[in-house]
Order: C-alpha cells, then structure tokens, then sequence
DNA sequence: AAGTTAACGAACATATTCGAGCATTTTTCC
DNA sequence: GGAAAAATGCTCGAATATGTTCGTTAACTT
C-alpha cells in the first residue's frame, strides 16, 4: 500500500467516524503504530484533521470534496500561502487571479471556504467574481454556483495555462478588480517580481494595473532571484504571501519597503 | 508500443486507479521500472499526475475530471462521431470548436491522432490551431504540444464550461476560421441547429460566422427537436456528423437541402 | 496532588525506491 | 546504408519510508 493512499484512507475513516484511534487505524491499514502517527501528523500539518492524545478528529474546516488532491504530493507550504490569500477575501469582492501552482492552489482554497462553496442554486448576485487568465483555474472553478468566472481571452502558451497576448489585453482593459493575487517565477528587493516568460508578465502586470490591491503569493523558493520579464516594482506589492523557508533579513527587507508580509 | 502510447495509457490508468505503482505499471506495459519512473517525472512535470514514493497518483494540478468521466465513459456513439470528425482535419488547419460532451469528444479524437499527440516541446509552427470558447477543451489541449490553443475570452455561465458574452464576441471578430466544429443542443430539417440559451448560441454562431466550412457533431438523440435559440440555419451546414440512431428519412431530407451527412 | 499507564517523539536500523550516469538498443534523418 | 539522436535498460550511491527501541511527556485514577 502506498502512502498516499494510506493518507486517503485515515481521511476518509476521519470523515467517516469523525474521531480516530492511532491503534485501531494501525490495525485497521497494517502498518505500525509509528507510523500512523507520522501520517497523522502529516495530516495534521496541513490542517486536513486534528491531533489528539491517542488519535485525531477530523478538522472543522471543510474537507468536503477532492479527497485525492489534498492528498498528492502538493507542497504543504503552498497550500498555506493558499489559505492564508483566501482568507483575505471578502464576500461580493473581484478577484484577480494569474496562472501557477500556487495560484491554483489559492483557488481551490477560495472554493473551499464555506460562503464560496459549492451550495444550492442561487440566482442573486455572485458571491465572488473571479477573473483570470489561466483556463485550469477556470475550468476547476466553474462548477461551482455563487462565483462568476470571467475568463481572459488569449493563446494559450505550450506547457503552461496561462493565456497571453492581444486578446487577453482588450479583455483586461475593460474590468476592475478589487485584489490581484499573482504567482511569480521570482522575486527581489529591488528588482521586484518577475517572470521567465515576458508575455506572462505583460499579462499579469495588466491585471495588477486594473487591481486596487496587489497580493503576491509564492513559495520562499522565489525570493532573492530574478526572471526575466519583470511583473512589478516592490513598490506596487501591498501583501506578500510565503512560507517560513524565507530568511528573516529578507523579510525585514520588504517590511522596510512597506510590504506587509505574510509568513505562514 | 511507443512513448506516446505509453503516456497515454499511463494517464489513463492515473484516471480510473487514481494512484499506480512503478512495479506495477512496469510489469503491465512490459518496460523497466526505470523507464515507468521517467514517463512519471515526465508526466508529473506537466502536472498531469504528481510522483510518490514508489509510484503516482492522479493529480490535482489536472483538470476536468468531472466531465472527463461524462465523456470518457459515455456513448461509443459519440466517441465514433468524434473520431470521423478529427479525420477532417488536415494539417496545419485553424478550427473553431464551441462547448458540450460531443465536441469535447471530438477534442479528445484530435490529439489521439499521432500528427497532433502530446509529444515533446517543438518550437516550429503548430500543427493545428485551435479556436475554442470551452474552457474545459482548453485545458485539455493546453497539455499538448504541437497545438496552438486560443481561448475566447468571457463569462462561465455557472455549471457550463463555454464562455459568452461581449467579451467573447470581441475575440471572435478577430479571428480567422477553417472549420468550426460545433455541437448543439437540437437539429431540425426546418429550423436549423439551436442551443438552450441564447448567450451560447450568439457566440456559437459568431464562430460559425467566421469559419469557412461547418460542421455540426451531434448525436441522433438531438435530431427533429428545437431548442430555444436557434445557432445556425440549415442551409450554412456544410456537413452534419451523427450516429446511426438517426432514420433514414431525416437524412435524406438534410441531404437534399446540400447537407452532407456523415452516419456512424 | 501523586502515582500509574499509555502515548509520544527522537534516534536508530532496515528495506525499498530513487536518480544519475553509462551501456545498449531502436529510431530518425541524411 | 550509416551516422546521429532518442529511447530504454542497468548499476550503484543517495534518499525516503517504515519499523523498533527507549527515555520522556501527557492523561487518567484515586
């Protein structure tokens, strides 16, 4: 048995039984108590359950649906920086949203969140509007009632879903957006963020123009490098997401510029 | 067996399995597990699944899995008249395909085809270029090289993957077609193809409007009912493509009014 | 509140699995 | 038909996952 199904299979008992036992769950899958509580406490990490003395109770939050995907081997960090974005978004607000693993995963947090979630028709006004350019997120949001997805048109660049080009740019120009949260290839004090691909920065700097508040999300992966196209100055950024992999002299840094700074 | 055979099938097991096993996958298309790790990495790099330990799971950095089992597991029918529509399209050709099971179908049939199969990065001309308002195809195709994919822009009426609206229409006026596959919701001798609602159809027949050549894919369960916009009148028909389901009769009334009708 | 018991976590041991490099086969393209 | 390129298989040191042991910590009992 793999691991990642074993990961599924505490998830799905948790939801199930709602309270688990490290004994009876090691029992349960065959594999030593030690390691059950190492998967535990995996879970655990990423908030899919909550530990116990003896055992672990599913989590508050919603687990609701994509049992698989919370399980692969997505990065846990990333799915921080993602509920942390989330959080920051109010009910009725216009999103901006561009291409990448972490924005991707800041979607799936916003679907997740429970006035977003996926509930009974309702024929009033959205309770999110969401507009990108990256036809992943596009298509992963929109089965969900309560969000209206404005897709930018444009072409769709080998390997990567973002959409770029002249018709994403007609489309940007005519829509304002309350926060833009915009992934980066990488980010510096004093080169700001940028990307590898210069389309995908003309892109995205469009959507951050059209925004009143500016979020970057990334992993601390980024920090410290530069890509090629440049997004943004450090000055345009109000919020920066990342993980604690990020030094605290870097921080420091983009506090001193007037970032606020996000470390989860 | 080849390396896109290989890819294929392996994305297909990731799909009805969820997780695999190196050994396993190894054993059952009869290479070395060295070679099972490679097409992973290769796979996973394009977040078609994500690595573990010992094998790989289904990821959620893919796409549209809701509508992939709709299809996927659907009619023959559809999947026969989706093959005999990606046989229409020579090389080098600039299609237009709108929303709906059938024509992502026929999305589908197009990158089996060996000419346009998920290969490795080229950066000559692509083989085909496809003009689509779903985003669901979209994504799909994004995966794959060799095929330039343009996205209309627009708003995702909830529960549907086609994009409507002005934005869309302000694409559309800009492009340049060769064959537009469209599916649609009826058919009928008199008053031509429609669509449930009139937002879709507008669009569907913007890109109708800008292709040279149409051809209409639908099922025979769609034939002598009318929905309630109407796309496209039967005389713009240049070909029809349907199942065997459809009597005689009615196909021999479309064929004298010019239309070529293709039965499977 | 003190004692008892069970669970925990850290450290280590072991077994797979991985990844990189290299050899060999197959394919592609002159 | 032969050279170059790609794909595949193999080998071996490194990394990962799991199990075991044992001192420490947390929960229950009286």
């Amino acid at each position: 048995m793999n691991k990642q199904d074993r990961l599924s299979k505490i998830l799905e008992l948790a939801i199930e039984r709602s309270s688990l036992e490290v004994e009876e769950v090691a029992l349960l899958l065959d594999v030593s108590p030690a390691t059950v509580r190492r998967d535990f406490d995996a879970l655990a990490k990423r908030q899919l359950l909550s530990r116990t003395h003896g055992g672990a109770v599913a989590s508050g939050g919603s687990i609701a649906l994509p049992l698989n995907y919370k399980v692969a081997r997505g990065d846990e960090a990333k799915e921080r920086i993602a509920r942390a974005a989330a959080e920051l978004v109010p009910r009725y607000a216009i999103i901006g949203i561009n291409g990448g693993t972490t924005t991707t995963a800041v979607a799936r947090a916003l679907v997740a969140r429970p006035e977003f979630a996926p509930g009974e028709q309702s024929d009033s006004q959205p309770a999110l509007t969401v507009v990108t350019n990256a036809v992943n997120i596009a298509a992963e949001l929109t089965v969900r009632h309560q969000i209206k997805i404005v897709v930018t048109g444009g072409v769709a660049r080998p390997q990567s879903y973002e959409l770029t080009g002249p018709f994403a740019e007609e489309v940007l120009k005519e829509v304002n957006i309350d926060i833009a949260f915009i992934g980066v290839d990488a980010i510096d004090a004093v080169t700001g963020a940028s990307a590898d691909h210069e389309d995908e920065a003309r892109v995205n700097r469009q959507v951050v123009d059209r925004a009143r508040k500016l979020v970057v999300v990334t992993d601390s992966s980024k920090f410290t490098k530069r890509a090629f196209a440049t997004i943004s100055p450090i000055s345009e950024i109000d919020t920066l997401i990342t993980d604690d992999g990020v030094s605290p002299e870097t921080v420091k840094e983009f506090r001193a510029l007037g970032v606020e700074v996000i470390v989860v």
